[in-house]
RNA sequence: CGGGCUGUGGCGCAGCUUGGUUAGCGCGCUUGACUGGGGGUCAAGAGGUCCCGGGUUCAAAUCCCGGCAGCCCGACCA
């Protein structure tokens, strides 16, 4: 895989390159022992993901939720509370044995997600129906010991936000984790990141441990494989009882909260880059280009220096984040090139050629086209282009996505579809073990659905939903 | 825990089958010159316990024995 690439570069997490591990992110292994599968989120990468972090916490405080933080470590009874929760935690948590230089009496677990230690607050915080219902969110690192961990996709450590609610009733539960599915999550990934995505709720057997539903997006990376972009559980009852969240109705007996957790995580910018990388490096939505245009110096010249840095202040008048080169100690095509595989969605190159003709050269980059346009123009031209950039990545991913999407009728279908892309098939047409036999195949069932694509509802009989069948990251 | 595979300058690798000059190559790095409109050219240079231990041999990166470490595939999963 040469310079310039070959064949899909960033759009299959297998073979995220080494100039990629440059800009965006690095694995890192532990000194001793096994790789663990931590990450280093280099600039320009963590720049990506502070663009989203704002966009996905001012969707959050619009949902109604507060942002508060509970602590690191959870006494290990706590997360044994709960039965799912514990069997399907176990086998993947940090467990602190020592202290101070001594034994603890209690080990601690480093925080795989809190709904335990949340539970243990809000039993004291919630006492009556006036104190419901609550909607907090943390941003927080959290710690799963993953058997097999992928950069950026399933690392060891990850940043996330996880809500984390209570509510009177099931209906007002059920209304919130939608909500959150649709308003924050669907619309950040659609609307803001430009990635199609399929909304839906997981079978039972990937459903979280602990939750009576999970509900998720599902999209499509740029080889056709799935990954899931985010949940939204309902929990039911199931830690309110173990932990005695507890409130006075209006009535004055008490009930047991009902509940959510929902979370998204720093896998969104391993997303961003497989749905939309192409050979020559990423491609990026300008709402989460830490650059959205820079401005390069082609060759040390007194007249291009003086209209590169006026252009700059032109564009950053004009509301857009710009990025000034005039390292003219590297070469221009270095430097070009280095942008290019950043993602920057516009180069505006100043040289002294064009410029004695009183032009400059405009670099779309996710169409890799280029453009002479007038000094007097060129303020015009990025707003538009910058303007088309979403959209356009977002009608190429969809094309993509529906080329590589069938509606099928037998479980032999969905093998064939699945294995290259995703196949929508009756779940009663997949037979009573149908789960299992799709494992076998390296298949899962990533979502359930009406046929119309459409959330299913309390009255749906789940063997005529359509489940979305793909192989998955 | 199963099934494959690999350890050689900072990174990626060739050499090993069939032992034999001074262990090579690409990228990166340093210096200089020419350059500069797409990871430019030329020249000079720095950088190595060939994973570790033992054995065979006149001679081991290469063959034999024993360790150690890591990677990939499956089970886990945001």
């Amino acid at each position: 895989m040469g310079k310039g690439g070959a064949s899909s570069i960033v759009t299959r997490e297998e073979d995220f390159p080494r100039w990629y591990q440059e800009v965006v992110a690095r694995a890192e292994m532990a000194e001793n022992g096994p790789a663990r599968g931590t990450m280093v989120i280099r600039p320009w990468g963590y720049g990506i993901w502070e663009l989203m972090q704002a966009e996905i916490d001012r969707r959050i405080k619009e949902a109604g939720a507060e942002n508060a933080y509970f602590p690191l470590f959870i006494p290990e009874s706590y997360l044994k509370l709960e039965a799912e929760h514990v069997e399907g935690f176990a086998p993947e948590l940090a467990v602190v044995t020592h202290g101070g230089g001594k034994e603890l009496e209690e080990p601690l677990v480093v925080r795989p997600t809190s709904e335990t230690v949340i539970n243990s607050f809000f039993s004291k915080w919630i006492q009556s129906h006036r104190d419901l219902p609550m909607l907090l969110n943390q941003w927080a690192n959290v710690v799963r010991w993953e058997m097999r961990p992928r950069l950026f996709l399933r690392t060891t450590e990850f940043l996330w936000q996880e809500g984390h609610t209570a509510h009177a009733t099931e209906e007002d539960a059920r209304a919130y984790a939608l909500r959150i599915l649709e308003d924050v999550y669907r619309s950040t990934v659609v609307d803001f990141l430009g990635i199609p995505t399929l909304t839906g709720h997981k079978t039972a057997r990937e459903r979280f441990p602990g939750a009576i539903c999970s509900w998720t997006c599902e999209s499509m990376m740029g080889d056709g494989k799935a990954l899931q972009m985010c949940t939204s559980h309902e929990l039911g009852q199931n830690f309110a009882k173990v932990f005695d969240t507890t409130y006075a109705n209006a009535q004055g007996t008490l009930d047991y909260v009902w509940q959510t957790s929902w979370g998204m995580t720093t896998r969104l910018v391993g997303a961003l880059v497989m749905a939309h990388g192409d050979d020559f490096g990423l491609r990026l939505p300008p709402a989460v280009a830490p650059a959205q245009v820079v401005v390069l110096v082609v060759k040390e010249d007194a007249a291009v220096g003086e209209a590169a840095a006026s252009l700059c202040a032109e564009l950053r008048a004009a509301g857009h984040r710009v990025r000034l080169d005039d390292r003219t100690d590297t070469s221009f095509g270095r430097r070009s090139v280095a942008w290019e595989l950043k993602g920057v969605p516009v180069r505006v190159e100043v040289g002294p050629r064009d410029l004695a003709e009183g032009n400059v050269t405009v670099v779309v980059r996710h169409r890799r086209e280029k453009k002479s346009v007038p000094l007097a123009g060129v303020r015009a031209e990025v707003a538009t282009t910058l303007a088309d950039v979403s959209r356009e990545l977002l009608a190429e991913a969809t094309a993509f996505r529906d080329a590589r999407t069938a509606d099928v009728g037998t479980f032999e279908e969905a093998v064939e579809a699945g294995s290259v892309g995703f196949a929508r098939v009756r779940l009663g047409a997949l037979g009573p073990d149908g789960e299992d036999r799709l494992a076998q195949h390296a298949l899962t069932v990533r979502c359930l659905q009406r046929p119309d694509g459409a959330l299913a509802g309390p009255g749906d009989a789940e063997q005529d939903l359509f489940a979305v069948v793909g192989r998955s990251y």
